[in-house]
DNA sequence: CCCTACATTCCATGATGCGGAAACTCCAGT
DNA sequence: ACTGGAGTTTCCGCATCATGGAATGTAGGG
């Protein structure tokens, strides 16, 4: 370590233990790498020596976060879904009450997502009574550019960074309506940042129209969102929907930093 | 690594990177404590030195995978959701195919899990084309007692770590019809291991019945399940089902072991 | 207001993780 | 079958890096 190995740029501030924010960014690029990798793959990927690599890897396999294949490659491990479960709970927790409230005003469901990478992640749901609603998984990771949640957390970004996620993500049309054009998405997160909310006017799902909010907190920030088909969300009733869900944002702004 | 000194619950085995193996630690330490914790009771439950847990846990915070509180507490992180649901759906890749092929043949919901400590972990899914059907979110831990995936998973195991499993948890009762006499369940895991396959009579869940069956793996194990409403799951369709599903079992289970 | 409990920072110590290089394993080519 | 090579795993000496006792800072409770 003759030269200032300690400045990646990738990796900003790794202040603390070393190894830990290594292994944490094995797993980061068995992520990135498809889920799947050999210890060679991860070496390019890193720019660590392979025995450190391997040290660190076997580590996480005993312990049950990795898995090794066969084929001597590596995987995500079960005990993953466990803590990540346990994670999302821990957000709903203290979420799901005021999506409650949400619901029981409006009737439709409710949803809280957080920025994770350049993806939208579900972390607290509440559905709505209707026989016909809205089928979102707690967990699941949604693309920012066609979702209510996703563009309320553009919005929450400064717009260099909002760009930056575009840039790198892409914006792959899923339904006839979703924005393909960065600059389109740009103006309307401008507007978005003016009026507090933003609408998903079936962009990920035909047919299905969404309020989303952003919720302002200290760390990475997050998105409510209420969301529900088109016979019942009309332009009457988003109208009074849309501050209630950022009121909702606000509140559990409020929550996130007191709580 | 085939030494037995693998039942040791609470310090992991040492051998790998330490302060990996205690970060680890004091995740699952978290998880146990309810999903929130303050230093000092981290301190309590590992018996490592606070600064120590300081530093672990700090690097943590900053990597996002652990969140602090403004009452200092701290908390399981945003970025753990992601790479729950990665790991989840790295286990759904290889396994959907498999229960894809269970649902075209049966016509009901098949699934997938894992043993997660002393619950089961849903990690894939297949849902059943008809209207009704049941509501499984990956991802979601449920009981081992009282589930057709659970009582698979035990039935794997050696029956002294089934029992442990159930002194830890106790048997609750969710249903008129779950078990909750220790011996009562002994016995069935005994017939299952027999027969290779389990039978869940509305026991979490009054009105479903559901076939279970072990995927028998090097590390954890895992198993899958089909469950449908009693009306269309009667004897001659659990009669036809179950040596379906134990198919599926030893296909996933060379799938696992070869994949 | 002081006092206690808790969280955080400091710092000398040596245990612990590091990585170059060698041994090994698994395949693909001939 | 034999050989070559890419990828994986083990070895081991060095110094870096994590460690934890003690000191300092920071809320809440009496």
């Amino acid at each position: 370590m003759t030269d200032g190995t300690t400045s990646r740029p990738d990796v900003p501030r790794a202040g603390g233990v070393q190894s830990l924010a290594r292994a944490f960014g094995l797993l980061e690029t068995l992520t990135e790498a498809g889920g799947e990798a050999g210890l060679s793959e991860l070496a390019d990927r890193t720019g660590l020596a392979p025995a450190t690599i391997h040290r660190l890897v076997r580590t996480l396999v005993d312990l049950g976060y990795l898995r090794q294949l066969p084929s001597r490659r590596y995987t995500l491990g079960p005990k993953l879904v466990g803590l990540g479960e346990t994670a999302a709970r821990q957000f709903g927790r203290w979420a799901t009450p005021v999506l409650a409230d949400l619901v029981a005003e409006i009737g439709e469901t409710a949803n809280l997502a957080v920025l994770d990478g350049d993806r939208a992640v579900y972390v607290a749901q509440v559905p709505s009574p209707h026989q016909m609603r809205m089928f979102t998984e707690i967990g699941r990771r949604v693309p920012v550019h066609c979702t209510g949640v996703g563009k309320a957390l553009l919005s929450a970004l400064p717009p260099a960074d909002a760009a930056a996620v575009v840039a790198r993500t892409g914006l792959p049309a899923v339904t006839p309506t979703t924005i393909t054009d960065a600059d389109v998405l740009a103006r309307e997160l401008a507007v978005a940042r003016e009026r507090g909310y933003v609408l998903d006017e079936g962009e990920q799902e035909t047919g299905v129209r969404c309020v989303a909010a952003p919720v302002t907190g200290p760390h990475g920030s997050a998105a409510v969102s209420v969301s529900g088909p088109l016979s019942r969300m009309d332009d009457t009733a988003v109208a009074r929907i849309a501050p209630l869900v950022v009121a909702a944002g606000r509140r559990l702004g409020t929550l996130l930093a007191t709580a």
